[in-house]
RNA sequence: GUGAUCGUAGCUCAAUUGGUUAGAGCGUCGGACUGUGGCUCCGAAGGCUGUGGGUUCAAGUCCCAUCGGUCACCCCA
């Protein structure tokens, strides 16, 4: 029996992992042009990192989470997502005496144990970014467009942007009782699940699918109707700065993000390329999380977007726009006699930068050609037994098929000429 | 965690009502008067039919279990 990857897991074969590496490094791009650094976080932390942050009563802390005794007898945690260990960094690397706000993005694999689905895996990627330090909806709106932004960046189209606020420490708690009660008053027309939420988690009342649930809950106050006066004030400014981007944007009030955390801005952005799984990014404000880790009281906002969603959602629109460099120049081998010689030629070249290869099978010349040419490669360095009593080697073209003989200690000048050419 | 559906070469798929040594295309490797590619032609390798049981004279085909894929619920990136 062979072995398999786990369930939930793939491998980013090289067609695939090619294209991530694209779509990173254009992240990467955009990324520090509006300002945000890099941080490397540990693929895990210690469990209550987690447990504090996202919220008990989600499904992520309740079942989905890799959680495991290390052999000093901690808990220890794959993390299910990215904010919470930067988080926890800004705290224990003391960036509040950094210059405000620290904004700093990442990318990495995810764990969370799910049933597997079109765009939903136990270890996922995620890009993300963070801004901590600045409670100004220019952040707010800043995160938004970096993403939608980035979104535009790689060529996808068809999106749909959601923004909803969720109010700060104050409003949700009020809102929540004013909830429960509408909720409760309605019992018996909801579905087992939602008469659940009412205690659990009522927020999640508004994303029963059930159609008399949707029904009840269309008259149900709205979180975004009784926000205080100044997080009302936040939002306005931030839909604001959005209009001033030309940014088109849906205001969801049923909107509620899957980490307990949030405050204030939410939003998240779907693609209607994808299945049920369509939300391939999102994020919000967090403005009591820094607290929370025992630092000082500072705001904070990010999102994160998933990398396996994006690249699907890019591949149906058709536009990956991925420049794969593929290897320049193949030594090929005419006569055993000058395996040697023909090596020497390809550290040379290497060594100056120009990628090249060479036959490592044993193959006959014609098989030489056959697998270079399959692999894409422009210009190919005939090299036998003739070439070397002449000291010159044939460089051919196979674009056009051209071939000119050109002197050894000449080849090195003329293939960097013909591979800066062709770029 | 729940439900549906599927599981045959590296990939995409065949295999009459269960019936002999499980086939094809693509890909891989090799060859086509031996120092020149893409096209074409020829050939080769490659499968204990996901795994384990069961029914039967006989199982890729039927039954059960298990593992995995896919899709949806749930949840979320």
């Amino acid at each position: 029996m062979q072995f398999r990857v786990p369930k939930g897991t793939t491998d980013i074969v090289p067609d695939v992992a090619v294209k991530w590496q694209y779509l990173e490094r254009k992240a990467v791009e955009l990324f520090k042009t509006y300002g945000y650094k890099p941080i490397i976080t540990p693929i895990f932390e210690h469990t209550e990192v987690f447990t504090r942050s996202i919220g008990s009563s989600t499904d992520i802390v309740q079942k989905e989470m890799y959680t495991f005794e290390d052999k000093g007898k901690r808990s220890l945690t794959l993390r299910p997502e990215g904010t919470a260990p930067v988080i926890r960094s800004y705290v224990e690397q003391n960036m509040n005496q950094l210059p405000q706000p620290v904004k700093l993005y990442y990318t990495g694999p995810m764990f969370r144990y799910e049933r597997p689905q079109a765009g939903r895996y136990r270890q996922f990627w995620q890009i993300g970014v963070e801004a901590i330090g600045s409670d100004d909806p220019a952040v707010d709106a800043e995160s938004i467009l970096l993403l939608v932004n980035y979104f535009k960046a790689v060529g996808l189209k068809e999106l749909t942007l959601y923004i909803n606020s969720m109010g700060c420490e104050n409003d949700r708690p009020q809102y929540i009782e004013m909830l429960k009660e509408y909720a409760e008053a309605k019992r018996e027309s909801l579905c087992n699940d939602c008469v659940k939420r009412v205690d659990l988690n009522p927020l999640r009342l508004f994303d029963c699918k059930n159609e008399t649930c949707q029904a009840v809950m269309a008259d149900a106050p709205k979180l975004i109707d009784h926000l205080c006066e100044s997080c009302s004030g936040h939002f306005d400014e931030v839909k604001h700065y959005l209009e001033m981007q030309c940014v088109n944007y849906t205001i969801k009030p049923e909107l509620v993000r899957g980490l307990d955390y949030y405050t204030k801005t939410t939003f998240e952005i779907v693609s209607p390329l994808l299945g049920a799984q369509n939300a391939i990014g999102g994020g919000g404000r967090y403005n009591k999380l820094v607290e929370e880790f025992g630092g000082p009281s500072t705001p904070g906002i990010g999102f994160a977007l998933g990398t396996e969603r994006l690249a699907l959602a890019v591949e149906k629109e058709g536009v990956f726009d991925v420049n794969e460099n593929s290897t320049e120049v193949f030594i090929a081998v005419a006569d055993p006699a000058a395996k040697h010689a023909a090596v020497n030629i390809l550290y040379q070249l290497r060594s100056n930068d120009i990628s090249s290869d060479i036959d490592y099978m044993n193959r006959s010349l014609k098989a030489q050609l056959n697998a270079a040419n399959r692999r894409g490669i422009r210009y190919f360095v005939f090299l036998g037994s003739r070439e070397l009593e002449a000291g010159a080697v044939v460089v051919k073209d196979m674009e056009d098929g051209a071939q000119v003989e050109v002197k050894l200690n000449e080849l090195v000048e003329h293939l960097t000429g013909l591979v800066g050419a062709a770029k």
